[in-house]
RNA sequence: UCCUGAGUAGCUCAGUUGGUUAGAGCAUUUGACUGUUAAUCAAAGGGUCCGGGGUUCAAGUCCCUGCUCAGGAGCCA
């Protein structure tokens, strides 16, 4: 038989009252004497199949009574309509074979922790919850592809080994390159993307990147996967409006295409709906004033005692306490742009009217999902990026090759990433960034 | 790295003031049942109470220490 021809569980209602072919894995079994009912799942959905001694025959149905949680099987049977069947269509068993019968299956459909969880992830992932994850996620990342690709974007793969930092170097896992010495994770494509922004013109590179951040938080993973698009002569508002279209274009992909993993996960979908656009801005110095005008302090470690300082000054960063204030009247994302330059980073270019701002912005998520966007616009003038590189105390060498994007026809130009993993978190609704990524690594686990 | 909390059956947990043989539900095994929805009912098996040290006539329980895990902070996407 061609695989064009297998029939899968999501298709089935194309099947009512022929007999089909399944296989698949028990999820789930009921038996009430004489007659069993076993929750067979695909990978593509679930279905109960019905199974009664009588029609089996003894020896079938042994076999029926004999399954026990993912063992794996091939049942033939009629395809019907019942409003008594989860999914209102059932399949009557007329024969069953068995691949193979399941041992002591860990993960019962009681109660579990978070941490016997984690360790047998390789098996979480066949829980219903974590299957509608996986595939909401699979339907962002070809929302993402599909939206640049769209609008003429090419795909470019920037480099994972990297000979330097992008942005400081305490975060950087480090690995030995034959006799080159030490190279390290990528952090992130940008500086490789704006050469081929220079190349193509509009150019996203989507891909992992390794952050040895010691953050031990549930929107922290130290291997993610970013989108990362850049544009030639975009400014600050071009980008912004960019990361507008594609966020509205991911969550109404997710709303089309994913409805029934939606419903799995319980979330409120008018909330997801309420994502048209139009996304509120505002600027940096504006929210401080509005933190302000709301009492929000600035939080900060003295001695390991928390101090707050009132008015929140101008100047230091936002944290979580800070981005929940602003965002919690809010059913979008708020763009907050020109960020004081001392708190970013070195690429990002001075406001031409304000030395002191820089033309970047963060999007932050609403129902505290946090920061799911950070872009700028980049310094083009070299004198001004060379006196940043500088200041940092980075190795000049080190970006010779960058400083030629702006020898050689500098032009304006922006751009901005996205963290997959915590887009699916706020879509999803999901508990912790673990559950956004097949086999997330973090601080203290890199199993399985 | 810092702060807080937890560790008892395969899993989720209870375990009184320190006191006889450490319990329950799920899972597993066996049996009953023709419409179950995390089926139900009956029975059985299953324990290094995280490791080490201490107090005590007596420690799962109190003290010290180590390890592991979780939540939060900072940093960030």
């Amino acid at each position: 038989m061609s695989y064009k021809q297998k029939i899968y569980i999501e298709n089935i209602s194309d099947h009512i009252d022929k007999s089909v072919e399944l296989n698949g894995w028990v999820y789930n079994k009921r038996g009430k004497g004489k007659l069993n009912f076993i929750l067979l799942r695909d990978g593509t959905g679930t279905i109960q199949c019905v199974a009664f001694k009588p029609n089996l025959g003894e020896e079938k149905f042994d076999v029926v009574k004999s399954l026990n949680q993912e063992s794996s099987i091939k049942i033939k049977g009629k395809v019907v309509a019942s409003e008594k069947a989860p999914g209102g269509y059932e399949i009557d068993v007329e024969d069953i074979e068995v691949y193979q019968l399941s041992g002591d299956y860990p993960i019962t459909p009681k109660e579990h922790g978070d941490s016997f969880l984690i360790e047998n992830r390789h098996l979480w992932l066949r829980s219903s919850r974590q299957h509608a994850i996986m595939r909401i996620r699979a339907s962002v990342m070809k929302a993402i592809r599909d939206f640049f690709d769209g609008l003429g974007f090419k795909l470019i793969d920037s480099p994972i080994f990297t000979p330097n930092a992008c942005e400081g170097t305490s975060t950087l896992f480090e690995t030995e390159y034959f006799d080159i010495g030490s190279a390290y994770l990528s952090q992130s494509g940008q500086l490789y993307a704006e050469a081929s922004a220079m190349a193509l013109g509009k150019v996203y590179t989507f891909g992992p990147a390794f952050r040895a951040e010691k953050s031990k938080t549930r929107k922290h993973l130290t291997e993610f996967w970013m989108v990362e698009p850049e544009m030639a002569f975009y400014d600050l508002q071009d980008d912004m409006e960019l990361a507008e279209d594609m966020t509205v274009h991911i969550v109404k992909t997710v709303l089309r295409d994913c409805r029934k993993e939606l419903e799995i996960l319980e979330r409120d979908i008018s909330k997801l709906e309420k994502v048209t656009g139009k996304f509120p801005r505002i600027s940096y110095s504006d929210a401080v004033d509005k933190l302000n005008e709301m009492d929000i302090p600035l939080i900060r470690k003295v001695d390991g005692q928390d101090v707050e300082i009132r008015p929140f000054p101008w100047g230091e960063d936002f944290g979580t306490p800070q981005e929940e204030a602003l965002t919690a009247d809010l059913d979008q994302p708020l763009f907050i742009y020109n960020y004081p330059t001392e708190i970013k980073a070195f690429y990002m270019k001075r406001d031409p009217n304000n030395p002191k701002e820089v033309l970047a912005m963060d999007m932050i998520g609403p129902e505290s999902s946090g920061e799911l966007i950070g872009g700028s616009q980049r310094e083009d003038n070299i004198d001004y990026l060379e006196e940043r590189i500088k200041e940092e105390d980075l190795d000049m060498t080190d970006f010779k090759w960058y400083m030629d994007l702006r020898k050689y026809g500098s032009v304006p130009h922006s751009g901005f990433g996205m963290g997959v993993e915590r887009t699916v978190k706020w879509i999803t609704g999901a508990k912790h960034i673990r559950e956004c990524i097949p086999f997330p690594r973090m601080i203290h686990r890199i199993v399985p």
